[in-house]
DNA sequence: CACAATTGAATTGCGCACAACTCAATCATG
DNA sequence: CATGATTGAGTTGTGCGCAATTCAATTGTG
């Protein structure tokens, strides 16, 4: 019943290889999604969605910051990131401008009142944490396996 | 540096927990929308998404099904799966049938094209595990975290 | 039996993710 | 310096996920 700790995958039975597979991804999504839910009401007082919590958390960390360098660090493109700033622009959070130096390019920045919203996004992170039911050593070596498996997928993909 | 296997996590620094638990969900994502990109080209040529795929897996396991229970094994409501059955149903994959005993409970039947199919999706699940790099005994660990996690949030949300 | 509550599906609306594309600004090469 | 390639944002279209609502069918209760 024991196994080597790279067993040749090849060797077992087609049935069985998609049950583990299957739910590998479909547990991620379920975690996934079942976070999504934790952190739509943790959030909802703050008007946000969790990306654009997200969007938030990177310009509460470094300042002004170029769409595209938001972009790389949440690995989102201008599809996604485009429409998200603009909601974020209309609740009034943050502004835009086009830099002076280069003009394809647009540095966000953060209003008053989206400068002022960090302090009322203190308390998420702890009751997020409080909600895994984790501990802690448990969620570094989550995040351990999980940036192995996205490195891996990829690079396969 | 070590630590207790289930710390005391309110005695820990707010951008310490900040950390962590961005991290956690942010990798969970990225590691989701990492299995999203390497099943897109897995099933490309088998014209289907992955919530596809999966609604088809359930399909192909246990025969016809009601959307009801489809949507309690994918954890998917109808403002979910109607449309993507629909997509199916267009597809000429499924066809879908009012019950005769219960008329609110549409069954959804694969259609020959549907059920043939199977044979092409054989394949996908190898290749996708094997993009994954994980030893068997690592997807399983991962499964169990996720699990843990995914009812410690359901519980908290 | 009548009527209220519940259930199963579908629809609408919103936001995210991604692909494909447009367009202007910038860069690189000859 | 001129021209072609690349880059940064934005737009469009498709599909998923979820909340909220609608509607008919069914169930439960007095």
């Amino acid at each position: 019943m024991t196994r080597p700790p790279t067993p040749d995958l090849t060797g077992l039975p087609d049935r069985e290889l998609l049950k583990l597979d299957h739910q590998v991804c479909f547990s991620l999504q379920a975690a996934s999604r079942a976070f999504g839910g934790v952190y739509r009401e943790a959030l909802r007082d703050l008007g946000l969605t969790y990306p654009q919590y997200l969007a938030m958390m990177v310009l509460w960390e470094h300042g002004p910051l170029p769409v595209k360098t938001i972009g790389d660090r949440l690995h989102l493109d201008s599809g996604t990131l485009s429409p998200l700033l603009k909601r974020l622009e209309s609740a009034g959070l943050v502004r835009r401008e086009r830099g002076p130096q280069d003009e394809r390019s647009v540095t966000v920045h953060l209003t008053d009142s989206g400068a002022g919203l960090r302090e009322r996004a203190l308390p998420v992170p702890r009751s997020i944490l409080r909600a895994t039911g984790l501990s802690v050593q448990e969620v570094l070596d989550l995040q351990e396996t999980l940036g192995r498996l996205t490195a891996s997928l990829g690079r396969a993909g």
